[in-house]
DNA sequence: GATACTGTAATTCTATTTCATACAGTTAAT
DNA sequence: ATTAACTGTATGAAATAGAATTACAGTATC
């Protein structure tokens, strides 16, 4: 499975954590951990759909163009086409006798298609301000595991 | 994605649909339009969660050794590890001094694994049997349909 | 002991995903 | 008006993952 929506939160998630900022192409991907070219075709999907403004020429980049709280992780999901649970192989063949073999297809994309739903409704209960609130939890439980690991260092002199 | 999560539900609806019959690997294969030996192996994987009995030697093969009715398909994916949700790539640099990138593939982890578990909670309202008795509704609609077309054809005459 | 199977490892082939390069178009600053 | 720093987009190379092939040891039946 390719990772263009992992890329895409990200992107947000770092462009709501910057508010007011506009980042390159070039800041993006380097904090995603990719290539400028890739954040610029993935950016622009999200242009499309009203996420982000960019602007070009000197200066230019990109910059939050929503509310982190109201946009689901599920239409960022969709943006993107969706579609992740099938796998791209698939089984049997229309052509055979089999039943089993004729229908399986069309019955596992229905499966499939219904799980997403499932998996959507999920991603609906989350936001990019709800997985920016996470990555800030991840701080402050690091300060607690110092704070604790100091006091440890105290009592033991 | 891989498909052997495909390939086992195709392969033990296939089971129950010829109860008391043993299908060789190859056979299985035909029916699935893969090669044997990726059959063995996703067959071994089922024979080790008690699915299915094997036997080697002439007049071996693969039988259904559960009851359809009583497999989800949750069970199917776990024996094959889940965690297909997730992409392999992620994004970030836990080194990063950046608090998005350095905490972002944790985050995304716990949201891939909580999703995952929603996905499997469809999967668990579903068996091996629903499969099959979903295949058999397409056969009938097929029927309909060309009884269906029967008629206008006598319409027309 | 020949035959028809499974079990499993290793290799090759193929498709998908990611990265790199290139360049036209846009904007700002000088 | 020229240069510099950007986006937008196309194309091809490299890396990775998935599937197919080949090979052969082990096992049961005839």
């Amino acid at each position: 499975m390719n990772s263009e929506f992992t890329v895409a939160v990200h992107s947000l998630v770092l462009l709501a954590y910057l508010p007011e900022h506009m980042a390159s192409s070039e800041t993006i991907a380097r904090n995603v951990s990719t290539n400028p070219t890739r954040i610029r075709k993935i950016m622009g999907i999200l242009r499309k759909h009203g996420y982000v403004s960019t602007k070009e020429g000197v200066g230019g980049g990109y910059i939050l163009n929503c509310e982190p709280q109201r946009v689901t992780l599920a239409e960022v999901y969709k943006a993107f086409g969706g579609g992740t649970l099938k796998p791209h192989w698939c089984s049997g063949n229309p052509d055979e006798e089999c039943l089993v073999s004729a229908n399986i297809e069309g019955v596992m994309d229905h499966f499939f298609h219904e799980a997403e739903q499932y998996y959507v409704s999920y991603l609906e209960q989350n936001t990019i301000h709800s997985v920016l609130d996470r990555i800030r939890l991840c701080q402050q439980n690091q300060k607690k595991i110092s704070q604790q690991s100091h006091q440890v260092q105290l009592e033991q002199t």
